[in-house]
RNA sequence: GUGGCUAUGGUGAAGAGGUUAUCACAGCGGGUUGUGGUCCCGUUAUCGAGGGUUCGAUUCCCUCUAGCCACCCCA
């Protein structure tokens, strides 16, 4: 629609129709459209997963600090120029995957495809480099990707970012590659490191020169596609799996034999950083990676898995990005490096090792609040007040009438003491503490009710912690 | 974007061209009105949406939508 301003839009209000008055129609109305559902590989994080999420994300603002990165926040909205420039305009990103469209006021906009080209854009508006260098950033959040959906792929998925600016040293990288290995490590997520490098511009020139004559030579073998590929993106056909592509590679160049002195030496160096961390990797002279801003170093970590299937996929990736800060408009040629996780992929991993119990459970509590009649009622929920300011885990399900349904959920919610409020000890000014495991009660002065709670928490033996 | 497979209550499943669509779990309500974790009973689906074939379709066909798989590619 072409007046469309957005999303949110509130539609004018058309000339009086008679379908549905001032109320907006619930959805029951009609029974025969199509139940409303997400948007196609859009997907809801629920709550039985949010612990995943938590776990996921504690990791990534940990490491963070304690590899010396700063957060950092940038729109999820981009002019569409930044990642053609960016990422590249001839990249199956940029080409076929952006999220693009043309606001009102004319202007090329596009949902983030990834996190790098916004954190490069930033440095360089910001004038960081004034700052020490290198500047080390880190960043969390949604991207968006127009692909087909799969499993571990969609088309909003989450991203955890490190960019290392302003710095040419092998180390860096080698240090990323740690962090990645890390951050997978300490949550339980062996992999290896697939690592390669690309070389400056003109290594990677010619060698791709090196390539196309290689493989124009073999044209006939070719199928269209890969002929398309030939012409359009070269290093492309390293990870095609057509067993013909397959057969000609091997006898193919390899990029390594086309690094100047000055690559190789820089890659060397990273592995024997690897190799002193003791941080496993594999060496693949065909990893190219869909960006085309990366130089020298690129790597990928693959969960080690004897589950083939499932390790096809990348938790994430990186490398070096020499030129990019330059290309984008800053000042000076600014060395820098960086990395990204698959946050959906790590999590559905961790969800795979450590299975959620099958009863949904509800937030364990310490303490429930129980209640029979208005007064109970009226009085329960003043006594709510006291527990939650004491900072004592309490629940209570003042809805209900029924005690019997209260202290079932009480027991659902792992609660070691239930207070019983009904119109007896409201009048006389008590309340009953049930030991749920015992099955005992007491009568106390409601006054001292949370103090009386305090202590049996002091000395009692602590609750084991029902953690997840 | 291309091709293939799938779609039944909140979840996981079973089912047959035709009177009340089966099972388990979860949810909600109850078991004589003030007490839990066991037990018993009740209750929750016009079988993804739209159309077609048929006397009749949830079951057959088409389209759409979504998921999954492969390709493409990546996180």
């Amino acid at each position: 629609m072409p007046n469309k301003k957005g999303p949110f839009k509130k539609p004018a209000p058309k000339p009086a129709v008679t379908e549905s008055a001032s109320t907006p129609a619930p959805a029951t109305t009609k029974k025969s459209a199509q139940p409303l559902q997400v948007v196609r590989g859009m997907r809801d994080l629920l709550p039985m997963d949010q612990a995943y999420w938590k776990q996921t994300n504690a990791m990534a603002e940990n490491l963070a600090a304690a590899y010396g990165y700063e957060r950092i926040d940038t729109p999820i909205v981009e002019d569409t120029s930044l990642f053609v420039r960016g990422v590249g305009r001839a990249t199956d990103i940029v080409e076929k995957e952006l999220y693009s469209w043309e606001t009102a006021g004319g202007e090329s906009l596009s949902l983030r495809p990834e996190g790098t080209a916004s954190v490069v854009r930033s440095y360089i508006q910001h004038g960081m480099l004034n700052l020490p260098q290198p500047v080390r950033l880190w960043y969390t959040g949604p991207m968006f990707r127009h692909d087909r959906p799969q499993s571990g792929r969609f088309r909003q998925f989450y991203q955890a970012g490190y960019e290392v600016i302003g710095d040419a040293d092998p180390v860096i990288d080698a240090q990323l590659i740690i962090l990645g290995w890390n951050f997978l490590k300490g949550l339980g997520i062996e992999t290896t490191v697939r690592i390669n490098s690309l070389g400056t511009p003109e290594c990677r020139t010619n060698y791709k020169n090196a390539l196309v004559a290689y493989f124009r030579s073999k044209k006939a073998k070719l199928s269209e596609e890969d002929k398309k590929r030939l012409l359009k993106n070269p290093l492309r056909l390293l990870d095609s799996k057509d067993p013909v592509i397959l057969e000609l590679k091997a006898e193919a160049p390899q990029i390594v034999d086309w690094l100047d002195e000055e690559s190789k030496t820089h890659f060397m160096r990273v592995l024997e950083f690897l190799d002193e961390v003791g941080v496993p990797y594999q060496l693949d002279p065909y990893l190219v990676r869909g960006l085309d801003y990366y130089t020298k170093t690129v790597f990928e970590w693959y969960a080690n898995s004897d589950d083939q299937e499932l390790s096809q996929s990348a938790l994430g990736g990186g490398g070096r990005y020499d030129g990019l800060v330059e290309s984008l408009g800053g000042r000076a040629a600014t060395p820098a490096a960086g990395m990204s996780l698959g946050l959906d992929r790590i999590v559905s991993r961790l969800k795979e090792k450590n299975p959620p119990p099958q009863d949904h459970r509800m937030p364990h509590v310490d303490v429930f609040l129980a209640q029979l009649g208005e007064m109970g009622r009226k009085r329960s929920l003043a006594l709510y007040e006291e527990f939650r300011e004491a900072g004592i885990p309490v629940g209570e399900a003042f809805s209900k009438a029924n005690i019997k349904a209260q202290m079932e959920i009480a027991n659902k919610r792992g609660a070691k003491w239930a207070i019983v409020i009904g119109q007896k000890e409201v009048l006389d000014g008590t309340v009953q503490i049930r030991d749920m495991d015992a099955g005992s009660q007491e009568i106390v002065d409601v006054k001292k009710a949370v103090h009386e709670i305090k202590k049996k928490l002091a000395n009692g033996v602590d609750t084991p912690a029902a953690t997840v």
